[in-house]
DNA sequence: CTAATCCTTTAACATATGATAAATAATTAC
DNA sequence: GTAATTATTTATCATATGTTAAAGGATTAG
């Protein structure tokens, strides 16, 4: 838990008496690669924290495996769409290394928003930068090639070739693995 | 400002005292067609809500013109890449349509959000559901065609045509605006 | 009202990525 | 350790979108 506080600190630092209403809906979870953490269809209640490990958000469209998103060691992972709106999630968390992660139960985390504006706050702007990466990855995904995301993508996270399966590299990318394999023979 | 607590009502109503505090710190713009409400460089310290009219946020990539969104009556516009992160914004605010807005003095609301919880709370959900909105942008660009796309735009949004250039369509689709003419010449 | 400017379409050609299929390579299960 | 499964690459062909250029329409300024 050092870890999840440590990172909340870089947000909003947090009082002893908030920490601790945290930790106690707090669950430390260690799962191995492949499981499933998360699957479709249930309304998301949970924001995870991941202490050690990597993990990505998924779905299928038209019957095609489709990574959404990646989370490495030390950031937050959660499906906001439904987390945000209630409903049931068309979207799945994968495990794609041995992890330990730290689950937060959302459901009483909203609860803790009344007592403490703090941890509203904490959270407030953990979602603003999300949002805002997401907001920058559309230029990204718009105005630049498959081979400059590629390339970007493997500056912005150089072992991610050790963690993640390319096929899930190709589908975040929004390109066929045929079009990734291609795009790598060049160099 | 009756419509913009009308607004703000569906997100988290607020009490006398909140509303009386915001409109302290509110101002309101009539602003002609093609004028910029906002220009490139400066750090955002506003977040605007259309009563009447049509606006979208912009910015030069490679000297070409990029529209990243519009914003319709009764809505929220800000660029949120620089108002969350405090950097000087690359992006400008430009009127398509006559307009009148009410411009909320974001230095100012968050100074209020120590006072109000419940204006914070306000603004942390307006966000996520903008945020919700943009990762749903995502898949949408990835996994559906320009033509899809266009479609899809103009079944959400069905007055668009008549508000908006088209040249301001294709670059927030991703396209050119000749592949755009292209599309429209199929039906 | 006219000229100038800006917006939209059309055409011809170039290119990145998709689709399908088959061959290797790597990983996993027993 | 071997077989079975899964992941990755390579090849060929098809297609959507990009690029450039030019012409026709629409708007705006004076």
């Amino acid at each position: 838990m050092t870890l999840l506080f440590q990172y909340f600190s870089k947000y909003n630092p947090l009082s002893k008496e908030a920490e601790n209403a945290i930790t106690e809906i707090c669950s430390i979870v260690k799962i191995k690669k492949n499981q499933e953490l998360q699957t479709f269809g249930h309304t998301c209640k949970t924001i995870y924290y991941i202490n050690k490990g990597t993990a990505r958000i998924y779905y299928y469209k038209d019957g095609i495996d489709i990574t959404e998103s990646f989370a490495f060691e030390n950031n937050i992972i959660a499906r906001v769409e439904s987390l945000f709106t209630g409903n049931p999630s068309r979207k799945a968390i994968q495990i794609l290394e041995d992890s330990e992660i730290v689950a937060i139960n959302a459901t009483q985390l909203f609860k803790l928003y009344d007592t403490y504006p703090e941890i509203e706050r904490l959270f407030r702007k953990i979602f603003e930068v999300a949002y805002v990466d997401t907001v920058n990855r559309i230029e990204g995904i718009q105005f630049h090639s498959a081979e400059e995301r590629y390339n970007a993508l493997i500056s912005e996270e150089p072992n991610i070739l050790k963690k993640v399966p390319l096929k899930h590299i190709a589908s975040y990318l929004g390109i066929t693995q045929v079009s990734l394999s291609r795009i790598r023979a060049i160099k």
